[in-house]
DNA sequence: ATAGTTGTAACCTTTTTGATTACATCCATA
DNA sequence: TATGGATGTAATCAAAAAGGTTACAACTAT
């Protein structure tokens, strides 16, 4: 199975609303029209990056800003901010039995490996801060972007 | 999202194969009774380990073994053999607007990040071999099981 | 007051998993 | 060589999750 695609929006939401930020009114459809998916969509992803402290949303009158430093957020704060994976990564069979060595076993014998990598995998979104991309995205896209 | 439980089913079903072959009859119905599944997910688990070259399967008789060093079989292999995650394991939004500076970076900008991410998570699972579970399960399971 | 937005509930569809049933095929052996 | 126990595999089913979409009350700048 995939991680939602929750994670990927809401940072393409955090980039346009950093990119047009000032010179435009980021309201969820205007963002809606870049990532092209429902403006419920990205109303509801403004709301998770909201209570993570990230955007402020003028209720009434529309448009989205950022409130937090970009260096200090990363790739792995985005991700658990909509949560984008429930817990654990790995989803383990629910009801292994008791009564075997196995079955009473493969739990300790997996949960850490299994923790482990998932750590590693979001260690490495921890390296990424959304300044750089934003940094990056400004190389890429030229100083003066105008759609 | 989670990860799909074939791979602890996996997991679990070797080491059921490995402790108790020789002594009993691994059948579909012997592991589905550990693993606590339908016997038809462990056959359709076994097709995947067999694909693999990780065991070997009875066809009229019944009963499963495996035909592969447990010091060359990682976690990793087994993630791999029943198709844990099916290419990416995260999901991007698949149409961005090519014409917002945006929609247009935003695979460029992630992609790489993605994959490290992704690349780390499953450079763990390499770290672990069967090997090394089965003696570990040997020790927790104490010399000689009778379940 | 009004027009444009957001917050949020409700509902629907699609996709994916895994459970389950069913049965043809296979094979050791009695 | 008939048989009983297994496997291989297709066909359904149901449950869960994700997104899409509609709808509308509440809010706010003008």
């Amino acid at each position: 199975m995939k991680i939602t695609s929750r994670f990927t929006v809401a940072v393409h939401t955090l980039l346009v609303i950093y990119l047009f930020g000032g010179r435009r009114k980021t309201t969820s459809e205007f963002i809606a029209d870049s990532v092209q998916v429902n403006p419920v969509v990205i109303r509801r992803t403004l709301l998770s990056l909201k209570a993570a402290g990230m955007v402020e949303v003028k209720a009434g009158s529309g448009g989205a800003s950022i409130v937090k430093d970009l260096n200090d957020i990363t790739l792995y704060d985005v991700y658990r901010a909509v949560d984008s994976v429930e817990g654990e990564l790995f989803h383990f069979h629910e009801h292994p039995n008791p009564d075997c060595p196995v079955g009473k076993n493969i739990h300790a014998l997996l949960d850490d490996c299994l923790a482990d990598a998932q750590r590693a995998m979001e260690n490495e979104l921890k390296k990424v801060t959304l300044a750089s991309l934003a940094e990056e995205l400004k190389q890429k896209a030229g100083g003066a972007p105008s759609a």
